[in-house]
DNA sequence: AAGTGGTCTAGACCACCAT
DNA sequence: TGGTGGTCTAGACCACTTA
């Protein structure tokens, strides 16, 4: 159940990343091959390229210049990502660790089913509705980064699970996981909130830090792609460890 | 000097803007018309027209799903902007604080030209070379909700302008207003990290609030078209009052 | 099967930057 | 002036959803 027929936009976005991590254009001083170039190189139309470099682009890794030319962002070497990777992608947290080379591990605290209750406005259900909820806690290096609950709604799961639903969702390392194997939703997309609060004693514990630490909370929803609410997390970061980074470009022409 | 030649692209983001703006799709249930047919209708090719929503669709706008359709983002709506607008635009906040309807005050607390010291390092110079350093305050209702400190190399401003720059700099709303009007600069993107931190004593006075508070804490560099820093700045949102909010979309293919 | 968005092409012209 | 990225077109086919 793999599906595959590779877009060709994303075979170029991968044979880029791969020069350029194995650091093709640095003797060129960061400069790529001009568009039509790569274009012919890979033997696709110039369109396509474009499409390339435009991921590359919002996802930073890459600088356009009209008139100049396009190069690496050579930042991102130099600074390795904070969670970046998370921050633009949309998947798990763990993933996203692990991508930037760390050694996640995963404590699982709670798996239970419960009525909907307060995040039943979010995951647009009854108040008395069951959702699963999951509480765990991810580890780096033996310390603890991220304190993170979710809820799913039970209903997402087939009948025929749904009495296995603690079981199954507590064996999952990511909600992103337990949906793709178990409840076959994928995430569309998600929104996210990011604010910064105190931890409270619960949460100074849980993160192993003194109590009113500042710390990140990113509450998010996730959305199938029929526009369902698949999940709501409520996740905590400790401040002295984990930091997001973004790349923003002004859009307006004076 | 106010070159115009507007793309079509941006004609078109326009109009479905204003569209959307004026509820013209409610009473499709969010619905937009198919690509093929927005392209008729704006006698543009759908190329045009799939630039156009691919750049709503990565501003939450818009949401597509093949096979189906383009939906207003109806979560938007309800959920007026929390800093989304700053947070993907790259420009000040004070327009960004406007374009949420808010009225946002500037409370300029000083605007100095001393050595780099230790942001020498992100702006690229050396550490007594000088900078033009401002801090303010933006309000919004009487209530400050950001803190902000921003670095500028004296040098970016030409040498004429040069002893005017404290009062240059201090008159001035926002940093890219200062580059634009007097430095010739334009920011090209902006590199951030979020983090969570305490509001120190100082802070606390000037954000009006409690100290050990939590607040929102945005370190960036903005860089030029040809990849000069512009400027350095350290900016702290209030805690309770400000928050930022992110659309995230997976892109792995399973 | 019909209709939608997703990918892809080949070619054109423009705006910008260097020289 | 020549080369770069930015915009735009018209047309083709594919993948996915819905009925």
């Amino acid at each position: 159940m793999v599906r595959r027929n590779v877009p060709l936009v994303e075979q170029v976005i991968l044979e880029l990343l791969a020069d350029i991590d194995r650091g093709e254009f640095v003797r060129s001083n960061g400069v790529l091959p001009s568009e039509a170039e790569l274009a012919q190189r890979f033997s696709v139309s110039r369109a396509t390229v474009r499409d390339a470099l435009s991921r590359l682009e919002a996802t930073g890794v890459v600088i356009r210049r009209q008139g100049v030319g396009t190069f690496v962002n050579q930042f991102l070497s130099k600074h390795p990502a904070a969670l970046q990777d998370w921050f633009e992608e949309a998947h798990g947290f763990v993933d996203a660790l692990r991508s930037m080379g760390r050694n996640p591990e995963v404590l699982m605290l709670r798996a239970v089913v419960e009525p909907a209750g307060e995040v039943s406005d979010h995951l647009q259900v009854a108040p008395d509705d069951p959702v699963i909820v999951v509480e765990k806690i991810i580890t780096s290096a033996g310390a603890p980064l991220i304190h993170s609950v979710n809820a799913t709604p039970l209903s997402l799961l087939p009948p025929e699970n749904q009495p296995r639903a603690v079981e199954l969702a507590g064996g999952c390392e990511s909600t992103f996981r337990f949906l793709d194997d178990y409840c076959r939703s994928r995430v569309h997309h998600q929104q996210s909130e990011i604010r910064a609060v105190l931890t409270g004693e619960k949460l100074a514990l849980l993160l192993a830090c003194r109590a009113s630490e500042p710390c990140l909370q990113v509450e998010e929803v996730a959305y199938s792609v029929d526009l369902a609410p698949l999940f709501y997390g409520l996740n905590h970061f400790r401040g002295d460890t984990v930091s997001f980074r973004q790349i923003r470009r002004p859009s307006a022409r004076g």
